[in-house]
DNA sequence: CCAAAACCATAGGTGCGCGCTATGGCCGCC
DNA sequence: GGCGGCCATAGCGCGCACCTATGGTTTTGG
């Protein structure tokens, strides 16, 4: 079964009228009169009463339906295509570590609506290996983290921002009311550890080195899960300077803790990209991230 | 877009493997690779990633369900078609007048169905004219009437039976347990006009001769009206022998009343017939119907 | 680390099939 | 009876889909 024979059976079956069916059809009759008969002999029976004026047969009444939806069906991947090609429907699939507040990215991606109407917004969340994995199989175009696997090679980097870290304490804390922590400080704590923080492994390395207990402590999976805890008073936690933290809780710098972290943009080289997908890209390269993180902690 | 290309489409994507999905398609991994060249040039997009393993991209997963859908469109019919040429399935499409009594198909319907399996019964009503257009049309295969307009000479006739007509009367009714009655006590009657007989006319000719007043009467279009006027006592009727009435009426013969009616079986000639059609066709005419109307009176 | 295999793209040749024109038969209409 | 609309058939040409052969690239395995 081909196409131009569902085409015209539908062109017949609307008109009831093989001449004027292939006029639509811009063919000419004998043509289209083969192509019925050769979809006449596929399906085993006459699709049609050939009189005056011509009518569906019972089986042409029964085909007429799928058909139809066969031939819709690719009429609408054309349209879909189309619509997609021109920029008017489209989707961002972007992969951010467990780390990475969506609230850096609000504001861009604001601006990006504007720009392309219908647009989707697909976020992928994971830890640093499944994020580099969901670009690598092509789920996600970019992918937002601070560090991922550096083996592979086709993966393009590029750093928006570096922040540091500051302890978070609920308000009722023993600490939340000291002007000055220091690493000594922390050492008697429960520290909640974010085990989903691709940064996390070398953050514990530092306190470690500073005495402080890292390998007996809660294990979380996300920011989420991290906030309730320390809004319960269960723990303390060393967070980077762009996780959104309640009210509630309490954030502090702390002396002589000499860790930081760089926020990369990441894309897979030699991979055609959405247009949406560069407008973005475009945008989080082309910012002033130390002026816009200034803005937004004002705000 | 052809068929071809949808079905190399879906192939590719369920293997992610062009190769392989040139051999499941049986052709070979160049024609293949051409085939979604040219359909990725129809849509204005790469559909699939060249990488190892390949992978759909966000194109290609917009395109997927709608190829699906029209290639299985496509499957469905050649299925269906298949189904209904082995007379599995099947549509056996019927007009009546309204003056016939679907009791007397019950019968062989009932056999019919033990012969073909998911068999679909199509019963159109209309009166005389109606139904002819239907066969005309092709909306229907065969007709049972009485009389249908001759004038179209692609019509076949075949007669069934001839049976005469009784009056029916409420059981409260004045006639109601009269031993013998003639045309001259129906003389004061309130007659109910079956108008949607098509034997209607010539009877009321013959009351009319015999000074009966068939011009002044009610008029109604359905047997099951009919019915039910009766059993509410407004007015008497005369229907033919094969008309199932409820065993609170009343019916008798009239003496001197000389109407009948002969019941044919209607085709359209040098149209083909389903196979369905062709043994219902043999089954009524096959049948003796002078006995087959006694036994099913005696019921 | 190199050889082998797997995979996709390209080139060039060949045959089938789709579309065309021309024509004939059939039916309905003025 | 002549005429026009409609569908079927015959014959022809060209495009297209398929094939084989081969090259380039990536992955695998020893």
């Amino acid at each position: 079964m081909e196409m131009h024979q569902v085409r015209y059976f539908l062109a017949v079956a609307r008109t009831l009228n093989f001449t004027r069916a292939a006029d639509e059809c811009n063919v000419t009759q004998p043509s289209l009169t083969r192509a019925i008969k050769q979809l006449e002999a596929e399906l085993g029976g006459d699709l049609f009463r050939r009189e005056r004026p011509a009518g569906l047969t019972e089986l042409g009444q029964r085909m007429h339906p799928l058909l139809k939806q066969c031939y819709e069906a690719a009429a609408g991947a054309r349209s879909l295509a189309s619509s997609f090609k021109s920029g008017e429907i489209g989707a961002l699939r972007i992969a951010l570590t467990h780390s990475i507040d969506l609230c850096l990215l609000i504001p861009f991606l604001d601006q990006i609506k504007r720009q392309f109407n219908r647009l989707e917004f697909r976020f992928l969340r994971g830890n640093g290996r499944e994020v580099g994995d969901m670009l690598k199989k092509g789920e996600a175009e970019l992918g937002i983290a601070a560090e991922l696997d550096p083996n592979w090679e086709r993966l393009d980097t590029w750093p928006l921002f570096t922040e540091d870290f500051q302890l978070v304490v609920n308000a009722d804390h023993r600490l939340a009311d000291q002007d000055s922590i220091d690493l000594d400080d922390l050492r008697s704590e429960q520290l909640l550890s974010r085990g989903y923080c691709e940064y996390g492994p070398r953050l514990n390395t530092v306190l470690r080195e500073h005495g402080i207990d890292v390998d007996h402590c809660h294990e979380i999976s996300s920011e989420r899960d991290l906030i309730e805890l320390l809004e319960a008073g269960i723990g303390i936690a060393v967070v980077p300077d762009t996780s959104r933290i309640p009210q509630t809780l309490k954030r502090t710098s702390v002396e002589g803790l000499d860790a930081r972290r760089t926020v990369n943009l990441y894309g897979v080289a030699g991979r055609e990209r959405t247009a949406v997908a560069s407008a973005v890209m475009r945008m989080l390269r082309g910012t002033d991230w130390r002026q816009f993180l200034e803005k937004s902690r004002a705000a």
